[in-house]
DNA sequence: ACGATTTGACCGCG
DNA sequence: CGCGGTCAAATCGT
């Protein structure tokens, strides 16, 4: 991905391009980090050398990144949480930072939430494509996807995934509606296999990184957990009513509904 | 065979 | 009526 811009770093605009992505990048490696942590996973060091490389990159490039705090201690302090509490979550919500708004016509009692990523970037739950729209005055296909618990627990989470048109190195995803499935992530495990090249795949909870050169770059979570029947039956079957949910990693992840 | 993705058709809001 | 969002049959992948 890097490629598209390290050509340029002459201008100012392709320098501050060049320090947001690395500040992601580290950001992105404190969350595995967080993800990580308390696993016992080898990989929390590989995690942290990485994260540190990006700080030592940035420190290159004369960033003064005064205001930057480690996440997970920003995330303590928000919630009040130690990280034995769930580390998982806890980097998560740290993961960017939110734009709130309503900006779904079809959907304006829904809260919104927009973020913009290096790539379609995971965010613990299992979600399954359900459509792909081209938009008038987009360069780049809009693709939908909602949770794959949609009917098995009545989770009505659905996100928006689009590419920047002005900036095609970036995905923009819009988060739509709280998960309440309690489909939790298990501690995940790194894969740096990098052979998909494809848009982002609908269930995930493992992580894996797609890095090669081409259009599509993500880091995803691979959802473990059994596959669901056919939508069409489960629409019949499944009306169970899940009012005891558990509290989901998207109530951590994403800030209180202000609507609820 | 089963579940996920693709993609054209359809729906509904502005 | 146009556009964005969703549906659902067809197709694909394992």
């Amino acid at each position: 991905m890097a490629d598209c811009w390290l050509g340029n770093l002459a201008t100012t605009a392709s320098r501050e391009r060049v320090i947001e992505e690395m500040k992601e990048g580290r950001e992105l490696a404190n969350q595995l980090r967080g993800v990580l942590f308390g696993s016992g996973s080898p990989a929390v060091d590989l995690v942290m050398k990485i994260s540190k490389s990006f700080s030592n990159i940035l420190s290159i490039l004369n960033v003064n990144d005064f205001n930057y705090e480690h996440p997970i201690s920003q995330i303590q302090a928000e919630l009040g949480l130690g990280l034995a509490d769930s580390p998982c979550l806890d980097a998560r919500k740290s993961q960017e930072s939110f734009i709130d708004g309503d900006c779904n016509k079809k959907r304006k009692t829904s809260h919104t939430q927009i973020r913009k990523t290096p790539f379609p970037i995971a965010d613990g739950h299992a979600w399954r494509k359900y459509g792909e729209k081209n938009i008038m005055k987009a360069k780049y296909p809009r693709s939908y996807y909602r949770c794959t618990h949609i009917y098995d627990q009545n989770c009505k989470a659905i996100k928006q995934v689009q590419r920047i048109q002005e900036d095609p190195c970036l995905y923009q995803t819009t988060y739509i509606g709280h998960h309440t499935c309690t489909n939790f992530l298990a501690p995940p495990k790194l894969n740096m296999d990098c052979t998909s090249p494809g848009e982002p795949a609908s269930t995930f909870i493992s992580f894996e990184t797609t890095n090669k050169l081409t259009d599509k770059h993500e880091l995803s979570c691979v959802s473990s957990s059994p596959s669901m029947k056919s939508e069409s039956r489960l629409k019949k079957t499944c009306d169970m009513d899940h009012n005891d949910q558990l509290l989901s990693i998207s109530d951590y992840f994403m800030p209180p509904d202000p609507t609820s």
